[in-house]
This record gives structure tokens, C-alpha cells and sequence, in this order.
DNA sequence: CGGATTGTTGATAGAATTCAAGCCCAGTGG
DNA sequence: CCACTGGGCTTGAATTCTATCAACAATCCG
């Protein structure tokens, strides 16, 4: 029987919860207030916890928050209860990992179909995750699986996206891992007042869209096509299987992770403390790094001001304008609107 | 024989370096730039790849980070080159995923015992986390690897760490993954000019430092006591086995990444957009949460205005200034120095 | 060829850092 | 026991930087 941890300070709407969930057969942990909570997830280990937002002291949020960092508990599917249905709180919850959102008042129907759902996509992920498919030849003696069938990406389902299409968006659920053939891709978090900050471009040869998928929560980013693409779209299940299965991929996509978190975080230092003129620097040399895959060789930067601006999290009239002061440097040259570096090594060593 | 690629612009260089490699017995590829040496990477698929920084084109740098987007292709090993012994440059290098360093001019004995090390290193980092070790009870038919032995943490080595000591530091490499049992670790990255950007304040419950470890690179960052703690020590060795032999710990750990990185990603948008009020309440919101582990239902926040302004990023007085206006808005109490929340949900949903 | 979008430049206002100074508390040594 | 010193915290004033608003030029596109 499946066990289901019940956070909501309210006790009408808690008890009346409760009843429609134990009348489905599932057994119900009650708690009243975020603290209790989290200890009673804790020690329980509940399959999966609906959690009230508003509460005194502890806060949805916080509850999450803090089940996110023990890595045993951060996967137990969680719901958030909640009386407001604003968009922007909707974002904030899914960002904060939750799998479902209940607006309140909700039907029981609602309810028991939400946390169908989410029990069975858990099961399912897990399952991808950890089964072994059959392989065309016997497992080595030595059990050993950095051999497995290599990472074969060919003769795969090419789909080919026009610029400014959207590959995936924030919200969704992934349904693809997606590899570039070809193109450019932008990957962005969009911010309440409608800034948006591009966290990477993409050129062929890259993978987008595996961080949601391997966490099991929908899509907090979006991506948007730059310029015309191909991308083979790796399917959910098999993707997963591929993980479960062939330790030499899983290596790779844990690298892959380690290594993004690592970028991400230069980019934390470079917002906080450096000037706008090395922030641009910064993003140039970026930019361009992620445009120079295998043999494409760019050496000019071929963005709208919007993006590049985007990227250094600016305003695009701050960016022209250091633009053209590099321009005068004699760092950049700035021709039909494409900007060639001049001077690298200057450009990477600027002072703040 | 192992394959190493080199790539160098200087010509005298290349070939001695060359030589002294081929009379070690390598296979040794050569390269004459960046883009040259990428292509002929990833064609070749060497064992170690030497690279100048300082090039025209598409300097080191670039090379690495062009590599680093290839799953397949950022595990290769990879010495920089360099003339410049600029403690800044070697973070760079570092920070960039650099194995290690090696500053012009060179001895050849100094070159090849580089040049071992950094092979060593990957092989026995590789195995480790692809063996899979005898098991007491033998495997299941299936081969299912979900139910390996749980994530065992008792009856382990335990540190005790002082307030403001070191538990690691970057560019070290890493040989422990630490797990909180008691007090709050700080991890942070620090700027050029001194100032420091803290990127996550931990409590009871969490891990560190396992994403070097992970990644197979020096530490980037640097963590820090901030409150009398017990870590338990988790072996380099015995980490990655874990890692490789124990299916549920992989997903764990995975999901860990994931979060991470979507984290920082929050961040990043933090930085690049809001306010410093709002990202003053923020911050105040993540150290609580991060204070809130388990049972110690933390309700103060009491750290340093140093450390909480390098929580957001912002200078100390620029801090204090808002939290005076906080305080004076009834959305937090200061007592002894310690923040008290008054209005959590007010301090979340505070417009920019 | 208009109309729209994108890029550039100028002027201005607002925000946050920096420099400076003073306060408060704890620890130290006379 | 008390004065003294130093570190952390707070407040004030000046300065610097960047966003915003506005106008205009350039380019794209049907």
C-alpha cells in the first residue's frame, strides 16, 4: 500500500483530504505544519507527500527546499497545495521541483487523478532507470559494463526546426533528450517581467534538455532555435534506459552535469562582481567557444544584439555601447553587424 | 600505446616536445592550432592532449571548452602549456578543467612524469567507477541494481572541524566527498580581486565536494567551517565504487546534479536581474532553508554581514542598508545580531 | 517602397558601490 | 577593574556605473 505524507496546516481541508485519499486505499500520514513535516518525511519515507504552500513558520517552499538536499528524499514525488493559482507562483513551485500543482478548492477526482499520476510516473522513471535490457550479446563474465553498446546516434529520427521555433519550453513535461546535428540553439530562463537570461548556446555536437529529464521534474528552461537546426530526439524511455544500463553513458552525462554546474557557477562570480565591459568580454569569448565545434571554425559572432545582451544578463543599449567602445580599442571589428574578435587574448584578460 | 595529442604553435617546441614524448614510447599526434588540434581530437580520440593557451585563432582555452561539450570527448586528460605562471592564469586553467600546468620552459623529465600521472589518474578513476565489486550476497537474476546495499553511512570515520577551518580548497584535488553531520559548511568561489561569491551554505544532511570528484578534476571551489562541525569522510576510492557499482546511489547523485545545476540556474537570474532588495530576501530565504535540515528547525539566520553579502553578491554596507530598511518595514527582526523572519511569504513575493 | 524590426547614440535618473566615520561589544593587558 | 584596541556592524556622503527613455539610423522584408 502506498503511503502518502499530508502537509496542511488547515485542519478541515486536511482531515477531508485525508478521508478521500484513504478511502482510495492508500495510507495517510497527516502533518500540520512544515517542520513536522519534513521530520515525519523523514522517518517515514512516504511514497509521495502533498504539501500546503501558506503555512506559519515552515512554508511549502521550504519544506521542498529542504527535502531537496538529502539526495534519498529529494525523488519522492511531491504536490503543491495551494489556494493561489498565479502563474508566476505556478513557476516558482515547478522550479522548486514539484511534479503537480492543486489549486484549491479541488475536487476529489482531481486529487486521486494527480496523485495517480505522479505515483505512476515515479514508478515508470525508476523502472527505465534501473532495468537492464536484454543485450544482443551476453554480459562479460566480469560483470563489467563500460563496454556496453556505444553511444550510437546514427541512423536516428532527424527533425529539423526552423529558427525561432521553440524545441521545448518551461512547464512541459520532456519528452526527448535532444542531440544538434546542426544549428544553433539557445537555452534561456525567463525571469518575472519578462527579461529572459540565456544560460547557453548550443552548437551541433551538444546535448539539451537531459538536466529535467534526468531529474524527473518538467522543463525550467526553454529553448529556442537560433538559427535553422537538426536535432535528433532521443526518446524519454530510451534514454533513461540507456542511463540504467550503460555505465560508460551514465560516466559521461554525470560529467556532463558536474561540468555544467561548475560553468554555471563561473557565471554566478562573473554577474556578481564584474564590470559591465568584462561581463561583455566574457560573453563574447563564450559565445564564440560554444560556436566553434568540431569544424565549423566560426570566428565571427552572428547574434541580435537581444541575445547577446541576454546573455550577459544587460540591457541591450549597455551592450551596444561597450560594443562600440571595443570597437574603438581596436578589440573587436564590427562588420554587416557580425562581430570578429581581434584580440583575444586582451579581451580574456581585461581588467574589472 | 597511448595516443597523445599535442598542439602548439611554436614549431621548436612541437617537435622537441614531440620527440621527447616519442622516445617514451607514445603515439604522438600533432597539431599546429586550436582548430586543428580539435578536429584531429576528435577524429583521433587520443589518451591525453598537451595544448599551448596562448595561440592565435582559438587559444587553449577555447580548445578545452570546445572539447568539454562532448561527452565523449571531456574525460580526455589535458595539460596546458604555458609561459605564463600567473597564479590567476593556473586557476583559469583550473577552473577551465584543466589536469595540469606546465610552465615554460620546461625539463622532458618534468613533461613525462606529467604526462604519467594524468594517464594514471583517468585509468584508475575509470576503473574505480566501473568495477563492480564482489558482493556478499550474489546478484540478483534479474540483474536488476536497484537494491544494492543501501547508502550506508554509519559506523564511519568521523572529523571534527573547527569553526573557520578548511575543509577543502581549490585546486586541490579531491579525495574525499564529505557528508554533514554536524554544524554549517560554507562553499564558495573566490573573484579575482579577492572578494568571494558564496554558493551554497550547507547543514546536517548534506554532501560536498562530490562534484570534482565526479567531474575527475581539481577542486574549483573552496569550502569553509562556519560553525563547529563533524563530517563523515568518504574515500575518494570507495566513493567512486559506490558510484559504479550501486545503481540507486548513481540515481541519486544524478538527480543531486541536476538540482544543483537548476539551482544555480535560479541563481543566475537572481544575480543577472532583481534588485538588491529582492535579492537581499532571497538570500535571507536560502540560508534558512539551508539552515532548516531535519529536526533543527532553524528560525534565525545568524551569520556574518560578510558572509550573508556574499551570499547575494553584493558589499556588506549595501547588506546592512537593506536589512535596516527590513527591519524598519516589520519583514524581519535583528536581535544580537541574529535575522529573524517576520513575513516570509511577504519576503517572497517582494516585488523588484 | 513603406513599415517594421534591429542597432546605435545621447541625455538622464536611479541604484549600488566605495570611501569615511562612528558605534558597540568583546577581549586584552595594565 | 578599567581603559584600550580591534573587529564587526551601521550610517552618511560622494561617486560611479548601468538602466531607462527617447530619438534616430540602418537594415530587413514582403
Amino acid at each position: 500500500m502506498k503511503k502518502i505524507l499530508l502537509i496542511e496546516d488547515h485542519e478541515d481541508l486536511r482531515e477531508n483530504t485525508a478521508e478521500i485519499l484513504s478511502l482510495s486505499n492508500y495510507e495517510v500520514l497527516k502533518a500540520e505544519d512544515g517542520k513536522e513535516g519534513l521530520e515525519m518525511a523523514r522517518k517515514e519515507r512516504p511514497d509521495l507527500i502533498i504539501c500546503d504552500i501558506m503555512m506559519p513558520v515552515l512554508d511549502g517552499y521550504g519544506v521542498k527546499n529542504s527535502l531537496q538536499k538529502s539526495p534519498d528524499l529529494s525523488d519522492i514525488p511531491f504536490i503543491f497545495l495551494t489556494a493561489l493559482a498565479d502563474k508566476d507562483d505556478i513557476r516558482k513551485g515547478m522550479r522548486a521541483g514539484a511534479d503537480d500543482y492543486l489549486t484549491k478548492p479541488f475536487e476529489g477526482i482531481e486529487l486521486l487523478k494527480a496523485v495517480e499520476t505522479c505515483l505512476r510516473r515515479k514508478d515508470r522513471h525508476q523502472e527505465a532507470l534501473t532495468r537492464r535490457p536484454a543485450r544482443d550479446r551476453a554480459p562479460s563474465a566480469t560483470g563489467d559494463t563500460t563496454a556496453d553498446q556505444p553511444f550510437d546516434l546514427t541512423g536516428r529520427e532527424i527533425k529539423e526546426y526552423r529558427k525561432k521555433s521553440l524545441v521545448y519550453a518551461e512547464g512541459q513535461r520532456p519528452t526527448n533528450v535532444f542531440h544538434i546535428l546542426k544549428g544553433k540553439v539557445k537555452t534561456y530562463i525567463s525571469h518575472t517581467d519578462g527579461k529572459e537570461l540565456i544560460t547557453r548556446i548550443d552548437g551541433p555536437g551538444a546535448f539539451i534538455g537531459y538536466t529535467a529529464m534526468l531529474e524527473d521534474v518538467n522543463y525550467r528552461d526553454n529553448a529556442q532555435v537560433l538559427e535553422d537546426a537538426e536535432l535528433i530526439l532521443i526518446p524519454r524511455q530510451e534514454f533513461l534506459q540507456w542511463m540504467g544500463s550503460n555505465g560508460e553513458i551514465v560516466r559521461q552525462f554525470i560529467r556532463l552535469l558536474a561540468r555544467n554546474a561548475a560553468e554555471k557557477e563561473e557565471g554566478l562570480l562573473n554577474l556578481a562582481y564584474n564590470s559591465l565591459r568584462k561581463r561583455v568580454a566574457n560573453g563574447l569569448l563564450q559565445v564564440l567557444d560554444g560556436f566553434r565545434t568540431a569544424g565549423a571554425g566560426a570566428d565571427a559572432i552572428d547574434i541580435s544584439r537581444e541575445n547577446l545582451a541576454h546573455v550577459i544578463g544587460s540591457a541591450t543599449e549597455s551592450l551596444t555601447r561597450t560594443l562600440s567602445e571595443f570597437k574603438e580599442e581596436k578589440l573587436i571589428d564590427i562588420r554587416e553587424g557580425k562581430i570578429y574578435l581581434l584580440n583575444e587574448g586582451k579581451l580574456r584578460n581585461l581588467v574589472n
